[in-house]
DNA sequence: TTGACAGTTGAATATGTGTTCATATATAAT
DNA sequence: ATTATATATGAACACATATTCAACTGTCAA
C-alpha cells in the first residue's frame, strides 16, 4: 500500500527520483509568480507591444498605430503589463509614454527568438 | 487627414517613431510563435513539470506524485509540452520517460527566476 | 467654459484552456 | 487468455481572458 495513495491516483515507480525531486522543488509561490510572468509574455499583442517598447518609449496612440489596433485594447494591455511590473510610464501633458521597466524582459525575449529560430 | 484613420481609432502623434518602429517589426508569424512559446511556459503545472524534468528524466507517474496531481492531468500537459517541442520522450516497456528537448527552456527559466527574485 | 483629444476603465461577449471523468491502448505478468 | 498497470485521449465543465463598446477623467486650446 503506497503511502501516496491519497494524493495521486497512481503509485510511485521510482521512489528515489520522486524523493530527491520533491525535495528540490521551490515553494508554490515561486512557481505561481514564474508562471504569471511567462503568461504575461504569452500573448501576441503584448509581445508586439514589448518589442516596440524595446526600441522607443511610446505613447498609447503611437503603439495603437504600429499594431493597427484600437487605443482601448492597447490601453488595457498596457495596464496589464504595468500591473505586472514589466512596463512603466511617464506622463507629459495629455500623453502617457510607456517604456520597459525591467531588462530581464529583453533577455527573455531574445532567448525566445533564438529558440524559435532554432526550431525552424 | 491621417493616412491611418481606417486602421486605428486615433491619429499618429509621433510619425517618425511610428514609422521607424513599424519598419523594424518582425512578421506576424514570428510574434505568434514567440507568444505561443511563452504561453506554454505560463502555467503553474507546466512550470513545475519543466522544473522537475530539468533535474531528471521522469515517467508520468513519478511526475504526478511529485506534483500531487492526477496522471491524466499530467499526461495532458506533457502532450502539450511535447507538441510544442519543449519536451521529448522515450519509451521503456509500459513506462514513458520525459525529458527537456531544448536547453533554451533552461535559460529562459533561469532568467525568469532572476526576474522574480529581483522584484521582491 | 466649451470643445477636442489622449487615455482609462467597467461591463459584456466570445474565445481559449486546465482539469476531471470515462474510456481506450499498450505492455507485462500470471 | 486474462488481469493489472502505465499512459493517452476525447468530451464536458468551469474558469480565465482579449477585444469591443460605451462612458468617463484629465489636459490643452480657443
Amino acid at each position: 500500500m503506497a503511502k501516496n495513495e491519497f494524493i495521486c491516483d497512481c503509485n510511485v515507480i521510482h521512489q528515489d527520483v520522486v524523493d530527491s525531486t520533491t525535495k528540490s522543488m521551490p515553494d508554490a509561490d515561486t512557481f505561481n509568480k514564474l508562471a504569471e510572468f511567462f503568461k504575461i509574455l504569452g500573448d501576441t499583442t503584448r509581445v508586439k507591444i514589448l518589442f516596440a517598447l524595446d526600441q522607443n518609449e511610446m505613447c498609447v496612440c503611437d503603439i495603437a498605430n504600429v499594431l493597427e489596433m484600437s487605443k482601448s485594447s492597447i490601453s488595457h494591455q498596457l495596464g496589464t503589463l504595468r500591473r505586472s511590473g514589466i512596463v512603466k510610464c511617464r506622463k507629459s501633458g495629455k500623453e502617457v509614454f510607456y517604456m520597459l521597466d525591467d531588462n530581464h524582459v529583453k533577455e527573455v525575449f531574445e532567448i525566445g527568438v533564438e529558440h524559435i529560430e532554432h526550431k525552424k
